[in-house]
DNA sequence: CACTTTGGTAACCGTTGGTTACCAAACTTT
DNA sequence: AAAGTTTGGTAACCAACGGTTACCAAAGTG
């Protein structure tokens, strides 16, 4: 959560309001979900009016673009920085899997990240499967390191693998609901040792 | 498809038409999604004007579901249906996955099966829960019965299993394109393929 | 032949995304 | 300091769409 300075310039403030307009949206579409959501809602909550909105985003799904841009974000970093730790390349990818699945199931990002598709125009669908494609080579990735070092089969398709490994991850974000008896932790531990079973040297 | 008869009662001319609204829903639903028809749409298609459509469904919500019932009804009676065969219990999965992975893939049911959630009130939700317990039941069953006929790993954990097995074949759903370059019937046996690797025995 | 029931239409309403006319306060220029 | 000019906001409005209501015509019924 970036914060402003305590003389913020114009440009500060204008860039403050829109990410606090951005972080309140996502919060209410992720929780509620987007349709549910109107936008003299997110408004009063931040207390303007709708119009006063536009002077940000150029529309509520432009608005849900930048939503969805922030929380992708988000979960590459979280991802990226959680493989950044010594061990095995099948260790490495354990646990960015398992930093995956708790980052997708935040209140905030469990309709976001898997309902958005169907609310986009075609421009819009194409920036998140280049996003979706790029969490999918940062796996793939990991998947040719484990076979150099051995800690994965020889013989497992990278490609295919991920296919069937983000399948098996992004499954998690349907079903999962923070509410219930689970603690997703638990849950990213026992689906991604699960979906590695049948790749790992062992 | 099934049709009318040369002297239709009047229950027959009814049915008949509440199934045509539906399945001229699931078509304009399943490729341009739910928000982007409106009712008029339909209406227009049919030769109606948009209040006659609420003779035969209460909102449209309700048509919503109808859809999802009928294509449930659709994907479960294919699946039973292809693994209606002799053969090892592994054989008549891997069978009933890929036909699971083609019928999901029909054009009218992108939108409906993955994005249907969202769009529903909790009570509805819960009827599509049971649904997919129900699917998941089923091939939960026959990764019991490759237990036993010795076809799969008799270490598998069946919960674990189809949980991570149809992970990656819902994913399929959502990437996949009918556009696309391949055909599904040949993406379903690749991914089949894959999410089973780590499970037969041989 | 009345009269009820059925299936439809036209017109309307409420919500909500998006736009426009306008205004006040804060910068900028002279 | 006075006169523009830009910025960020509001109130009022429009258009699209889900849903409802008043009404009508044709078919079925006693």
């Amino acid at each position: 959560m970036k914060s402003i300075s305590a003389f913020p310039t114009k440009q500060e403030m204008r860039d403050h309001k829109r990410r606090e307009i951005v972080r309140c949206a996502s919060e209410k579409f992720g929780t509620e979900g987007y349709d549910n959501v109107p936008l003299e809602a997110i408004a009063a909550e931040l207390g303007v009016t709708k119009a006063a909105l536009y002077n940000y985003v150029s529309s509520k799904n432009d608005l849900l673009m930048q939503c969805y841009e922030v929380g992708m974000d988000r979960l590459i970093t979280a991802v990226e920085q959680a493989m950044d730790t010594p061990g095995t390349a099948a260790e490495r990818l354990r646990i960015g899997l398992e930093t995956y699945v708790v980052t997708m199931t935040r209140k905030d990002m469990q309709y976001l990240w898997n309902y958005i598709r169907p609310l986009l125009s075609p421009g819009e669908t194409h920036s998140v499967q280049t996003s979706r494609d790029q969490i999918d080579s940062i796996f793939r990735a990991m998947l040719k390191n484990g076979i150099e070092d051995g800690s994965l089969r020889a013989d497992l398709d990278p490609k295919l693998a991920s296919l069937v490994i983000l399948g098996a991850i992004n499954w998690v974000g349907i079903w999962f609901r923070p509410s219930g008896a689970q603690k997703s932790q638990e849950v990213a531990r026992e689906v991604v040792g699960e979906a590695l079973r049948g790749y790992l040297t062992s």
